[in-house]
Parts: C-alpha cells; structure tokens; sequence
RNA sequence: GUGGGUAUAGCUCAGCUGGUAGAGCCCCGGCUUGUGGUGCCGGUUGUCGCGGGUUCAAGUCCCGUUACUCACCCCA
C-alpha cells in the first residue's frame, strides 16, 4: 500500500507532541474542576436543524450520510463547537439538572471550512459555561472570565495571553446614543478594524451602515478605547454620549475588570477594548477574545460571552455565559514550530536491562516491583549487547536503565543508570524510584531544549 | 467558495538552457567479545505526486488531474 499522505485541516500529534497537549488538557480539567464545573461529554452529531437554528447557515457543518443511503442523508452533522450541543444537552435533561449549572466540556469539533495555519476542520476546544434557568446573575460573567484567566495562568510553558473584554449592551448602547439606526451593521463594520485602515472603516460607516461623518468618528472613538482598569469608564463619557443600555454596559465591563484583577499576571492581562465585536449574534452582553503574545496572527484563541436565549423551551429560557480556548488552534502551530513538545516520547521513566532471554521472569518481577511504587517500567524488547539496550532507552527519552549484577558469590544487586549523567549506583527495586520530576514526560519549551 | 505557490529517499533539499538520480541528517553494521552518546570505515533507501502529450531521449518542456500550502472569507 502506498504511503498516505496527510489530510489537510487534521492535525495529529507524535507521541511526544501529544504529551504537550495531554498535559495542557489536564491542566484546564483540573482548574475547571477546582471551580466546580463538572465534566460532560455530548455525542459528535447534533440534528441538522439544532445545528443550523439561528439561520447560522453559512456555518460549514460535516454532513453524515450513510454508505448505502442513496438520496439524501440522515440529517444530522458533525457539531462545530461545543456550546450548541450543550444548549441541547441542557434542553433534554432540563428536568434533571440542578441550576445554574456548570460544566466543563473538552472535545474535538469539526468546520468544513479551508485550512490554514491555526484553522483546522478538526480540532480541540475545552469550553465551560454556566447556564441558568429564567435568569443568570451577571456575576457568572466575571467568574467564567476568572476561571479561564486562571486555567490559562497554569500553563505555563505558553506565551502570554491577552483576554480582551467588551459588553455589547455599551458598544450597542453607544451607537443608539449616536442615533445609529443599524447598530448590528456598524458593529460588523467596527470589527474590520485590524484588517482595514480606519480610514477605510470610516468611509463603511458612512456608506453602510449610514452614518454622518461626526457619528462615525465618534464610533471610531469609541473603539480605540482600551483600559487594563475601570479607566476607560471616563473615557467613555467623554465622548458625551449618553443613553441607558451604555450605562449598564459600561458598569458590567468594569466590574469584569475588576472582577480579574486579582487573577491577572505578567503572563495573563485582562483588558477592556471596546473594539471587540465578535461576529457571532447571540451575544447580548459581556463578549470575550484573547490573543497569545507573539502569535497575534492565529487570530482569537480563546473566545466566548453572555448569550441571553441560547436555549429556550416552551416554559423557560435559559441564559448563559462561556469561553471557549481552542487547544487545537494553540498548540499545533507552536508544536509544529518547535516551540514545545514532551522530553519523551513513552511514558517509561526505566527501562530493566535483559542480561538474556531466559533471565526475562525475573526483570518482569523486578519491573513489577517498581510500577507498585508508581514508576512507569517496561523490560527490553532484546537480551541485545548492553550498549544497544541503553540506546534503546535513550531513542525513547527513558531516563533510566537498571542493570542486574551477579557477584562472585552469586549475590543479585541491582543498579540504576541515569542514562543523561552516566551516573550508575547501587538501588533496591523494592523502595528505589527515580527523582518525581523523572516519573512523568515533562513539557520542554524550546530554550529548555537547546 | 475565490486567487497564488509547491510536489525528487524516512526528514531537509540539490539536480544549470532535456541525455537514463544526488547531498546532509536519520537508520544499520564494524572498529569496540555485554554499558550508549564523540570519532573513523562501510552499507541500505526512490514507481522524481498521478495521467496523457512533444522528443531518438522527460525529474527537466506542454496539457490535465490530485494532494499539500499561502492569502481572502470566516472563525477556536
């Protein structure tokens, strides 16, 4: 069979490699839980008409079909993102669950979409929302901010993270305040802003979305506002534009900020900027993107807001607010570029040297010995010449090898080699194990390994 | 969906205006008769993406096709 060839969009990992992103998962998993966001998995398929309500029919949803279907296919799709299926999931067992709930959610969604550098059609993200029933206190909002803000902070081998915040009641409010007719239209127009020269956008305010020339700058005004504290309150107001949905915009956003400030670090900024739109519509209040230090151009890595009506039955609607990191969108690039990977590729921290075949029980008992300590061991594949075991070990990163002696008078010790030093002394497999930092495959950056 | 680029060994790539395929790394063996890494010596590796055309002759030129890739759109 000939050699496959890669599948554009479908990125998979070495082992390695794999570590890194095994690591970042169960970094997020543990800070989530932490803040008791329980763990739920959905199905990959949602019904077509779930996935395709909120007339979101550009979204380039997978189609499944079966094999022997001739005409047609089975209505469902393959979910691309996390937060419909949980609107789902949250509708279906409404009568069992306990509000407002919270979960945290990791899977692989899928896009139909062209790939590219950080834009895969199938890919990982670890969302959390909370989801009330009628109603939702705004403090949600400033906790799923936090939670992130302080998953994000534990990973701590990624470059640093920018979490821009906006509120779309300010920015919305604005716009009325400035007798905008269209604000949905001069927000799509406000969120070309890093891709066109301002003066661009200033000519599409006025020739799409209808404003005069003083009602465009003062939205453009608007959008170059930016604070990492409540100071971009006054600036605000001094655009003098007044009207009461800005207001309680404006008092939502600050207390996001304020509500971060304790969780930010040199690593982790929350800021308020108020040219954050978020092209998704049903977004009703705190909306939520987040550029990594260094890898502007990937785009938002970590994105989400408050949804107001996501779900709704007959009786109650339920509203929401969530983020959403796409691991797929982070690691890949930076693994692929060589900035991070795992210090090796097994779980292996020893490996127990073959003096020949017939000696195999007794370095499986030994092995044996020290996985009951928790050390992760495997026995060589070969009774080969010693120097080839220790390669061996070495080709897969395990740290250790240990040898059994005989001595003259038939006693058995045992010795462990740290394979890096050359260091070899004297151990009991019964109560030895290797340095804690050894146990498990380490994420190196890239400076770490040179 | 629209537009550009690329396709040669496991990897990174060379192959000038057509003359029957190369380097480095990796891998394997030896020097080293049971403790690796450095060094030296030797060795393996290809339907030159696929299909067709021009030619005495095509990796090289032409057409088509597929895959990959970059940008736009959109988004994690």
């Amino acid at each position: 069979m000939a050699k496959p060839t890669p599948l554009s969009g479908f990125p998979e990992f070495l082992p390695a490699d794999r570590v890194v992103e095994q690591q970042v998962i169960a970094t997020l998993a543990r800070t989530f839980e932490l803040h008791g966001f329980g763990n739920i998995e959905t199905r990959a398929v949602e019904p077509m008409d779930q996935l395709l309500r909120k007339g979101e029919t550009s979204k380039e949803v997978y189609v499944l079909k079966r094999l022997h279907d001739t005409e047609g296919d089975a209505g469902m799709g393959l979910h691309f993102d996390l937060t419909v299926p949980f609107a789902r999931y949250v509708l279906e067992n409404a009568g069992k669950l306990e509000f407002p709930f919270r979960r945290w959610q990791i899977q692989p969604v899928w896009r139909g979409e062209r790939p590219q550098e950080g834009r895969y059609r199938q890919f990982t993200q670890a969302d959390i929302d909370i989801i009330g029933r009628d109603n939702l206190p705004f403090h949600h909002d400033v906790e799923v901010a936090r939670v992130m803000v302080e998953a994000l902070s534990q990973l701590e081998f990624l470059p640093g993270f920018r979490l821009q915040v906006n509120n779309r009641k300010l920015i919305q409010g604005f716009y009325e305040g400035v007798g905008a007719d269209d604000t949905d239209k001069v927000m799509q127009v406000i969120d070309k802003l890093d891709k066109l020269p301002v003066e661009k956008v200033r000519e599409l305010l006025q020739s799409d979305a209808g404003l005069d020339e003083k009602q465009a700058d003062l939205c453009l005004q608007l959008a170059t506002i930016e604070s990492e504290d409540a100071s971009f309150v006054d600036a605000v107001r001094a655009l003098g534009v007044e009207s009461e949905l800005l207001e309680e915009g404006l008092a939502e956003l600050a207390a996001v900020v304020a509500g971060c400030a304790s969780v930010t670090s040199d690593t982790v900024k929350v800021v308020a900027d108020l040219k954050i739109a978020r092209g998704l519509d049903y977004y009703t209040g705190t909306v939520f993107e987040t550029r990594l230090t260094g890898f502007e151009s990937l785009g938002s890595i970590c994105s989400g807001g408050r949804y107001d009506a996501l779900a709704s039955d007959g009786r109650s609607t339920y509203p929401g607010v969530g983020i959403s990191l796409g691991v797929s969108r982070v690691l890949v690039p930076l693994v692929q570029k060589g900035h991070l990977t795992g210090s090796r590729a097994v779980p292996s921290a020893v490996l127990v040297a073959l003096n020949e075949e017939a000696s195999r029980p007794a370095a499986d008992a030994v092995a044996q010995q020290l996985r009951a300590s928790g050390v992760p061991t495997e026995v060589a594949a070969k009774a080969d010449k010693f120097g080839k075991q220790i390669r061996y070990a070495e080709k897969r990163g395990i740290p250790f090898v240990l040898f059994e002696r005989t001595d003259e008078q038939g006693a058995t010790t045992y010795e462990a080699k740290d394979i890096r030093s050359g260091e070899q002394v004297t151990v009991d497999p019964a109560t030895w194990t290797p340095p804690t930092i050894d146990l498990k495959p380490q994420v190196i950056t890239k400076e770490q390994q040179s």
